[in-house]
DNA sequence: GGTAGACCTGGACGC
DNA sequence: GCGTCCAGGTCTACC
């Protein structure tokens, strides 16, 4: 196997662990300094020293695309560090990079996603993966391509729930022939606005307003999408509370999720308030609001 | 249009 | 060992 390099430009910041580790992606793992993965049904792995990319098993292109590196970081960070506190989140994640994901699993793990903790999200995927995917190794490490539409779309809810999916079973198998029988092209919502996206998104079921947006954000180029979520929620709380008035602040704090009409105000508040990057802005405050928010 | 409550499940935590 | 709480929300019934 041919080990490729890719030498970063000094303008080019990239932390490759912030970005894998960051919750954006589920199905990567570290052995040893090696980042294995696997995507688009292809078992890769990636390294990264200092600003030298080593990669094995795939493309310097699919790298460049996977990984976004042709996003102008610089001014990107620059744009959206409004505040200080944006400013601090910046300048301790800098490197951290929104990746282009697969829109189809993207989709099926962000449904899954719903009401649990990361772990718990990577453990069900992998079952997914193991019961539906097909098997391939790299390195003499096992790993389980993600499974077609079409391939999910024959499981029974039976199958689905044994991968621990528990209710999200209906969910994802309604999703899944949605997508096989062509209802939603998933692939060319890329070319679709932001608005359209959204909305064909929000037909699926198991697809609320935060789902939405991660997979707009994550898989189909919506660098303007801003999902809300638990911690973005308590980001909001304790950092941009003074954008709000007094009595919305008291509602959502008090209450445990959000109505629509709540989320649709916080998410449309990161839009104005981080602009045209506003995806970019989200990972940065809530890897920030989940790793450094304690620390002194 | 808004709200409350249910929802699978597994891990963390306190006792 | 057991009970309780919580987790990257969404759906449904009801008002």
């Amino acid at each position: 196997m041919k080990r490729m390099e890719l030498v970063l430009k000094p303008f080019q910041p990239f932390d490759l662990d912030l970005t894998l580790c960051c919750g954006q992606a589920f199905r990567w793992e570290k052995i040893g300094d090696w980042w294995y993965g696997i995507v688009k049904g292809k078992p890769l792995k990636v390294r990264q020293k200092g600003n030298l990319l080593e990669f094995e098993n795939t493309s310097q292109k699919f790298i460049e695309n996977y990984f976004r590196l042709g996003d102008d970081l610089q001014t990107i960070l620059t744009q959206i560090a409004k505040d200080k506190h944006m400013e601090k989140a910046v300048k301790t994640l800098k490197g951290l990079r929104v990746l282009r994901q697969d829109p189809w699993e993207c989709l099926i793990a962000y449904i899954c996603a719903t009401y649990k903790n990361i772990p718990a999200i990577k453990q069900m995927l992998f079952n997914i993966a193991k019961n539906f995917g097909e098997k391939t190794v790299l390195d003499g490490y096992t790993f389980y391509t993600f499974p077609t539409a079409e391939k999910l779309a024959k499981a029974n809810l039976k199958e689905l729930a044994e991968c621990g999916l528990g209710y999200r079973a209906k969910y994802v198998s309604e999703t899944a022939k949605k997508v096989a029988n062509g209802e939603v092209e998933i692939e060319s919502l890329k070319e679709k606005s932001y608005e359209k996206v959204r909305e064909t998104l929000l037909t699926l079921r198991g697809v609320g307003l935060k789902v939405a947006d991660c997979v707009s954000l994550f898989a189909l180029e919506k660098l303007e999408a801003f999902p809300v979520d638990v911690w973005i929620k308590r980001a909001i709380l304790k950092h941009y509370a003074n954008h709000f008035e007094k009595e919305f602040i008291g509602k959502i704090s008090l209450k445990k999720s959000l109505t629509k009409a709540d989320y649709e105000r916080l998410s449309l508040f990161g839009r104005n308030y981080f602009g045209v990057y506003a995806g970019y802005a989200q990972e940065y405050l809530f890897h920030f609001e989940r790793t450094m928010a304690n620390q002194p």
